[in-house]
DNA sequence: ATATTAATTAATCAGTGTTTAATTATATAG
DNA sequence: CTATATAATTAAACACTGATTAATTAATAT
């Protein structure tokens, strides 16, 4: 056939991504095939190579909406609290938003693209955004010219959240143990720790 | 055939875990298959499945096999030093054989059981093993009757270092942060806050 | 030497990602 | 309004995959 103007191509690419993140929501990521995709959305599995350079891209571009729900529910934080109420806030929400789509968030580290290839520049973004949010919440405990120790100390702790999130979706954490109250505890005992001693003495 | 006494049926396990270890070392978890690991040690790929019951338990001990490297390279560490120096030379240690290993560490958390089949207790014990390093090394911080306080930080602190390990073997962390100061960051400041607050103030 | 047992494999099955040629629906030109 | 060109869609093919099976073959017991 030619385009069967049944659906456009931006109608065709969302309904390959909505029934892609359908499969992965109830089957994860091992569930997930072209031919599954396809059949879900009533075409062949060769149209999905018109949309998508192969799996690993619509993969990619599957992860990175999951990274945007998250990022649109980060950009609601109000970031004129001081910086331990407003990085609790983000982080909260961080926990809250992985909780409620634990599927997904594991196929975002689950997937891994083949030996050399790179993510691409526009997934890359993403993550750099969402640790944007972590160097804003705590900007204030930093000087001005201190801007290193500043990204250094939002990356341990972007790098800390996502490694609670990571166990707690994979089920790898004991069960009495919730990832809110840990999340929270890292919050509150790292920037504690970061007053404490000053935060510009990382040797 | 039959056992062509060519190996014994551990010695054939060895061999057939060293391939797997090899293959996924130089080409990722995405590279192993069984055909591959069968070719490589001069057998058939069916004879796999009287060693293993599918490739799942094949990659399960595979993994097993990694947390063991580092349960033994943390077991080296002198636990009679105060909590602070103990629990940097155990996440020094961490990030060393991860640094070491990063595509077999990288399989550890690519790897996911299909749907309802959880980890089977030989595998979850030895990562609780890990979790009692964290936990033994920061013991004296916490009074009797606080171990359920003891395990929670402990916890924090492993997920943490998990997910350092994690972004930096993925490569998604900027290159100029190394993992080792991420993690000597985040062992000083969530110990001086754990220090700083009473620690069993965690509500 | 024969019968039994069990390890090993080749063949097979259903499935995968991806590419190709053939088909067919739309858009364009005459 | 028809003929042509264009481009989307698909069915089929290819080379894989994990896993199962029947057939084969080597070691063991009788």
């Amino acid at each position: 056939m030619a385009r069967r103007s049944d659906h456009s191509r931006p109608q065709l690419l969302e309904l390959a991504l909505d029934a892609a993140r359908k499969i992965v929501l109830k089957q994860g990521l091992r569930g997930l095939s072209t031919r599954r995709i396809a059949s879900r959305i009533g075409y062949s599995a060769g149209t999905l190579y018109q949309l998508f350079d192969d799996l690993d891209d619509l993969i990619l571009r599957m992860n990175a909406r999951t990274l945007d729900g998250l990022l649109k529910s980060c950009r609601e934080v109000d970031f004129s609290m001081e910086p331990e109420v407003t990085l609790q806030n983000l982080a909260g929400r961080y926990i809250e938003y992985v909780g409620r789509n634990p599927g997904l968030w594991n196929a975002i580290f689950e997937h891994s693209l083949p030996d050399g290839r790179a993510a691409p520049d526009w997934y890359v973004e993403r993550t750099r955004q969402l640790l944007g949010f972590a160097e804003k919440a705590i900007e204030p405990l930093f000087a001005a010219g201190e801007e290193q120790a500043l990204r250094h100390e939002a990356h341990v702790l972007w790098a800390a959240l996502y490694g609670i999130a990571a166990l707690a979706t994979a089920q790898k954490l004991t069960a009495d143990e919730s990832p809110e109250a840990l999340v929270r505890s890292l919050v509150r005992n790292y920037l504690a720790g970061l007053r404490s001693q000053g935060r510009n003495s990382r040797l």
